[in-house]
RNA sequence: GGGGCUUUAGCCAAGUGGUAAGGCGUGGGUCUGCAACACCCUGAUCACCGGUUCAAAUCCGGUAGGCCCCUCCA
């Protein structure tokens, strides 16, 4: 396995610490709103990963973070916390935030068919934790206290602008105007660990500290849900690109500080998914939601299929053009493989190519443009077979999660199959006598109802639309 | 102001030095009472300029456009 490490700039060999174990931890979403389909993007990159690994032969175990307490609308002192704000709004409490947004966050993953990681940790669950870490890098004098908050000292840190490629002299603070200058900090770039209650009038979730009630950065719990979960190593770490800086960077400092070694080998970020007016953002523009997609007429897979059609280390545009494209392409790509016949040997060494031509594709920086198109390479292919086709479809999708061989369930009750076979009838015999103008007829009438006939040299059949 | 990425046919997109995968769409054809479906056929001197090389979409330099990051963000 290659791939993209964020840390080197570089396409590496992928070795994990323990043999053909793999630790992989993914930044989870702060469940304050729905999520659009650009952060589902990494998601489904992220999955991709995991199953791509699996297929190779690693045995994977995949953590994800839920942030429901202390991610700021700015790391300033000043910013309002994300969930707060999402209460606020909707008029409910923050856990009640925090639960109604995870299971939309799950309900989404699964109607992509991303596999839920096997282990989830929220951040609320996990204080003890930071708290032990902080005050471990406290006594180590990684950290300190000023002005009632706990900081990171970043010039401490070793490489701290590593994973970020940034000349810390470049840096500017406050080059936007929503972020304000923190003068407690001995270095404009030191995060907060700890915050203290005294300077968030409403903050709901607070816990007791060493240092005072208060509640963790955003940055420690992923630190801390790593070192519980993984122990002092960790393998693979993703999220996505706006991540590298500060959290990922800031994840390094804090974790490394607290293991006292080289923590992560290896971290892959996804890039985003943009609109024609560039980022997409829930503030900007139409806030594009699953749902959204549903009620427009697109299947969850039909997104899918347009993530899988391009790298997730580059920028992809959406427009409706272009998902258009995915879902006729995605829709015909289906259908093909559900017409195999499954009939015939399976043809073992010349299903062998196309598998390693599949895992080539999953070794090569995870490309699933190529993956994709190795499903196309096996239905052209003359030489095979329906059922080695069929076989070998259905084992890529293990990693593609495209339903290629799920049969849509046809829920018709009998009533309405004895109208339409009914209708099918009187047509053909419409069509018999020459009458297409009533034959028309019924089919348009059927249309309209949304049920489509289909005529094929066997006879008549319908789809429901 | 600093840093990074990117530019391949109408659209999405692969390609990691040896003369351009795949998909969608378009157009043409076969089939059909007509249509839909299906099937067959149909497209590019790889942004521009220069350099290295026997050979460059691929490497180097420059120009232009686009996107992103520089403490909200997947």
């Amino acid at each position: 396995m290659k791939i993209y490490n964020t840390l080197s700039k570089q396409i590496e060999e992928f070795i994990p610490h323990d043999g053909n174990k793999v630790k992989m931890y993914t930044c989870g979403p702060t469940v304050y709103n729905y999520a659009h389909i650009g952060n589902l993007r990494t998601y489904i990159f992220e999955d991709m990963l995991e199953k791509g690994l699996t297929y190779l032969g690693y045995d994977v175990t995949r953590a994800m973070n839920i942030t429901d307490v202390g991610h700021l609308t700015s790391d300033g002192d000043t910013g309002e916390d994300k969930m707060a704000k999402g209460a606020k709004r909707e008029g409910k409490t923050v856990y009640e935030i925090a639960e109604f947004y995870t299971d939309a966050f799950l309900k989404d993953m699964r109607s992509l068919n991303i596999k839920v990681p096997s282990i989830i940790e929220k951040a609320s669950d996990n204080i003890d934790i930071y708290i032990k870490m902080i005050q471990k890098m406290i006594d180590e004098d990684y950290a300190y206290i000023s002005n009632g908050n706990v900081y990171f000292d970043i010039s401490k840190a070793k490489d701290y602008y590593q994973l970020s490629g940034k000349n810390p002299d470049d840096l500017k603070v406050g080059v936007r105007d929503t972020v304000e200058e923190d003068k407690a900090k001995r270095n404009p770039a030191d995060f907060v660990l700890w915050f203290t209650l005294s300077k968030f009038e409403n903050q709901v979730m607070k816990w007791d500290s060493p240092w005072g009630v208060g509640y963790p950065g955003w940055h420690i719990e992923c630190s801390g849900i790593n070192y519980k979960v993984f122990g002092e190593y960790l393998d693979i770490h993703c999220g996505g690109v706006d991540n590298i800086f500060p959290h990922h960077s800031n994840e390094i400092a804090q974790s490394e500080a607290f293991v006292g070694h080289k923590w992560c080998n290896y971290w892959c970020h996804g890039a985003y998914l943009n609109d024609e007016s560039g980022k997409m953002s829930k503030s900007k523009g139409e806030f594009l939601t699953v749902s959204l997609l549903e009620k427009k007429g697109y299947s969850p897979l039909d997104y899918r299929y347009f993530c899988l059609n391009s790298h997730y280390r580059n920028p992809l545009v959406f427009t409706y053009e272009s998902l258009d494209g995915a879902r006729n392409a995605y829709k015909k790509l289906k259908s093909k493989v559900l017409s195999l016949s499954r009939e015939g040997d399976y043809q073992e060494d010349k299903a062998k190519q196309y598998i390693l031509q599949f895992k080539d594709a999953i070794s090569s920086d995870l490309n699933t443009s190529l993956m994709v198109t190795t499903v196309y390479d096996v239905l052209k292919d003359e030489e095979l077979n329906d059922a080695t086709k069929y076989a070998l479809i259905e084992d890529f999708d293990k990693v593609l999660s495209l339903d290629l061989t799920k049969e849509e369930k046809k829920e018709v009750d009998s009533d309405l199959e004895a109208m339409i076979l009914s209708k099918i009838e009187e047509r053909k015999e419409a069509k018999k006598n020459k009458d297409f103008a009533k034959a028309d007829q019924i089919r348009d009438e059927l249309l309209s109802q949304g049920i489509k006939l289909i005529d094929t040299r066997e006879g008549t059949t319908y789809e429901i639309q």
